[in-house]
RNA sequence: GGCCCGAUGGCGGAGUGGUUACGCACCGGACUGCAAAUCCGUUUACGCCGGUUCGAUUCCGGCUCGGGCCUCCA
């Protein structure tokens, strides 16, 4: 059958461009992954939320993907590039812990988001610092061509490479720079690939090289951990808006000298094909900043009773082009919608398959339609429409009311085989949102807040309770009991089979 | 100072040269002992000024306001 071609926007060209793999069949993705120093707030992950349909989208378009996220647990620094403390090397001094503990508890923080999130394991998580012998590699054979060594270290010539900036369409050095010129820079926007470590100290992660002791720069560990695992040129390479300025035209600059020098390919070619970007989740009252000390975190969220997939369903309503404004209220739109889903596939699916004697909560009754039958079965269109959304630049917003409205009406057309396939539609684009409409329980969404004073075996008492008293038409005592729960921010809902909830706060 | 982006109804947020996005909230109805939950239904919009056009929220120009980046950040 004929699929609609996948466009997607490339920030190098800065605009709409059909996918086109590499490698026939394939899609090979790089994600800008978390420098783990410190937990990852909620606005970090709206990048792997991204990441993630980015990379559902292709394995839904037939595509086999190969994805790989990244951890950096060394190299970044605290402020300007080249004379900033290493992130890692002070969060371990600050807790007075091993680097390598804090980056194991930090890695593992952000795997249990990741989780939470329903985000797909990618196909290799990369760890910095198992590459390091690959980054000398990497460094030495661009070295006599593109770096110049320093005092401080081994630092990239930008003026070596044809259109250095122009993924950031950067000026050329003009204007008021802020940044501190490390003395002896042939240009302002040269960088450093080797930090050597300042003689008489010592760093608790620090590797020899041909330029001394010292750490390899942040833009060479991707440039590396990229290129070894999926080969150059590979298909599409992800992270946030604002490594559109910095991070990644440097990682293009170490990707062209790299390929140049190679004979793999001439001197423009970036790395990868299409390079995407998700921006910011922003908050009212500020920047998200972890330098503000508290921070949101997901955790947080959870705390208060939010289900991770609320905030999963948040980013989704939203395209991942465009800033996304967290509020708690708008964090509380998501997860009603997404229980209001849920309610719908309890009514009108579990409930009846439940009075067959069927097993409950078997999503995989209802497999996901492989694309071969689409012709056969999509009578009116409608997954074709879905595929179309998604394939224009990953629609999200769009694609929600489609699944929506797929589980109350007759989309297909044909009402003999509908009700057969109506779930079966649902699966099949849950693939894309993640959203585990058919597997989630309303139960499963009730998350317990952590400022919660009362037990589920206490409320289930006290509902006992007030169920006798309504029985008995005793409606002082069973609104007296309600108001009770209601103080302990439980609400109660008669008429519904979950019989009560917790009533969130802000 | 330089570069860039945005401005849609109460809030969030899609999209389009002429036709309902959608979600949440609100309001009305159903249900309920009363509520809540749920279901049904309705209302509210395209920053300002010009231009192009039969017609612009949608294209072009200007203005105002807001935001981002240029320092680590997803």
């Amino acid at each position: 059958m004929t699929t609609t071609p996948l466009k997607l926007f490339n920030s190098l060209t800065r605009q709409l461009e059909t996918f086109q793999p590499v490698h026939a069949g394939e899609a090979r993705v790089y994600s800008c992954g978390p420098t783990v120093y410190n937990y990852p707030h909620i606005g970090n992950m709206r990048a792997y939320v991204f990441a993630d349909v980015l990379g559902r989208t292709l394995s839904f378009k037939g595509y086999k993907l190969t994805h790989v996220i990244n951890i950096t647990d060394v190299g970044h620094l605290t402020d300007d590039a080249d004379a900033g403390e290493d992130k890692m090397e002070k969060m371990a001094a600050e807790r007075a812990q091993s680097i390598w503990d804090i980056a194991r508890h930090y890695t593992e923080a952000y795997w249990a988001d990741v989780k939470a999130l329903n985000i797909r394991q990618p196909a290799k998580w990369t760890i910095a610092t198992e590459y390091v012998p690959a980054m000398i590699d990497f460094a030495k054979s661009i070295a006599d061509k593109h770096c110049y060594e320093l005092d401080s270290g081994l630092y990239f010539d930008v003026s070596t490479v044809a259109d250095y900036g122009r993924l950031a369409r950067a000026q050329t050095d003009e204007g008021e720079g802020r940044i501190e010129a490390v003395e002896g820079k042939r240009n302002a926007a040269d960088f450093a690939i080797w930090r050597k470590t300042p003689a008489g100290e010592k760093r608790q992660m620090e590797w020899d090289s041909p330029w001394g002791k010292g750490a390899p720069g942040w833009h060479l560990e991707c440039s590396v951990m990229s290129g070894e695992v999926l080969g150059f040129p590979f298909d599409i390479h992800t992270g946030g808006i604002d490594h559109r300025e910095i991070h990644h035209p440097n990682e293009i600059a170490q990707n062209q000298a790299f390929c140049c020098t190679n004979g793999l390919d001439e001197a423009r070619n970036s790395g990868a094909n299409i390079w995407m970007h998700n921006n910011f989740l922003v908050e009212r009252t500020g920047k998200m900043s972890k330098s503000s000390g508290e921070f949101l975190r997901l955790q947080l969220l959870i705390d208060k009773g939010y289900h991770p997939l609320a905030y999963r369903m948040m980013c989704l309503q939203a395209h991942y082009r465009s800033e996304l404004e967290f509020s708690w209220e708008g964090l509380q739109a998501a997860l009603v919608r997404l229980k209001r889903m849920v309610k719908v596939v309890e009514v009108k699916l579990w409930r009846e398959y439940m009075a067959k004697g069927e097993p409950v909560y078997d999503p995989s009754i209802f497999p996901p339609i492989p694309r071969d039958d689409w012709d056969e079965v999509d009578v009116t269109g409608f997954l074709r429409e879905f595929d179309q959304s998604i394939s224009e630049d990953l629609n999200t917003s769009k694609i929600l009311p489609m699944t929506e409205l797929a589980m109350v009406e007759n989309i297909l057309g044909d009402p003999t085989i509908s009700n057969q396939l109506r779930w079966r539609v649902v699966a099949t684009m849950d693939q894309v949102l993640g959203l585990k409409i058919l597997s989630v329980s309303r139960t499963d969404l009730r998350i317990r807040p952590k400022a919660a004073t009362i037990t589920e075996p206490e409320i289930d008492a006290i509902l006992a309770q007030r169920k006798e008293a309504r029985a008995a038409k005793d409606f002082a005592t069973s609104d007296r009991l309600r108001d009770e729960l209601a103080a302990q921010g439980v609400e109660v809902m008669d008429g519904d089979p979950l019989g009560w909830d917790w009533k969130l706060g802000d």
